[in-house]
DNA sequence: ATAGGTACTATCAGAAAGGATAGTGTCAAT
DNA sequence: ATTGACACTATCCTTTCTGATAGTACCTAT
């Protein structure tokens, strides 16, 4: 399994699992917020733009909407002024982890040659 | 290790492990065509045409180019009328498999919830 | 003579992704 | 009174990706 929903001809990708994949996490900074939310949740927005670094309010709000409408992270709001918000990842998000691993070691291994 | 190329601020995406497998990976056809090539060595340009079916021969080629370029595929060129060239996977190729398989495992297990 | 197969390339167009810049409303600190 | 922090949104623009269509050069089969 896995991989055999390729067989036959393939007309949209992202009905494949494979697809599906690459769309929850394909994004250009994806897997950065992944990884720094696993390394210290819960993060505020803010916290996260600047641990990034060279990424945009837009970008940032846009991924983030992106990954909770995906299921992977969970945005919780306290209604307090100065606004309060964190970020965390979810179970689901968790279970990605040891793939995303995967992705970084092949990558490290394969990067300079 | 692995994520752990995440510390500090991030410049290049492109230049972390992950972002190298994804520039790799990446391009909406490329998984399918590593499987398919996975499935059935050596394969026919016109062959993985008709196979994936809604691709057209501009991106079919530009993808097959990037992924030669990338050390992913072998590209064999007989010079003979009406030519024949085929595309098989390199070594490095093969020790990516596992990784989409868990790609695609992933995705199957958390596509329809 | 026409149609079809081989492996493409070239050109133009449209969609999607990403980025730059500015602005919102409230409060605290200087 | 100004600056800065918080968490964003809105608008516009550029770059990148993907697709549609047509065409090349040669051969074989009908």
């Amino acid at each position: 399994m896995g991989m055999a929903a390729y067989k036959g001809q393939v007309k949209n990708i992202q009905d494949t699992p494979f697809g599906y994949t690459l769309s929850v996490i394909g994004g250009k900074w994806k897997m950065v917020i992944i990884y720094l939310l696993a390394e210290n949740q819960p993060v505020r927005f803010n916290d996260l733009k600047r641990q990034i670094g060279s990424i945009t309010f837009k970008v940032l709000s846009s991924q983030l909407k992106e990954l909770e409408s995906d299921g992977l992270i969970e945005r919780k709001e306290y209604p307090q002024i100065p606004p309060k918000v964190e970020y965390r990842l979810t179970a689901k998000a968790e279970t990605l982890l040891p793939v995303l691993e995967g992705l970084c070691e092949w990558g490290a291994r394969n990067q300079n040659k």
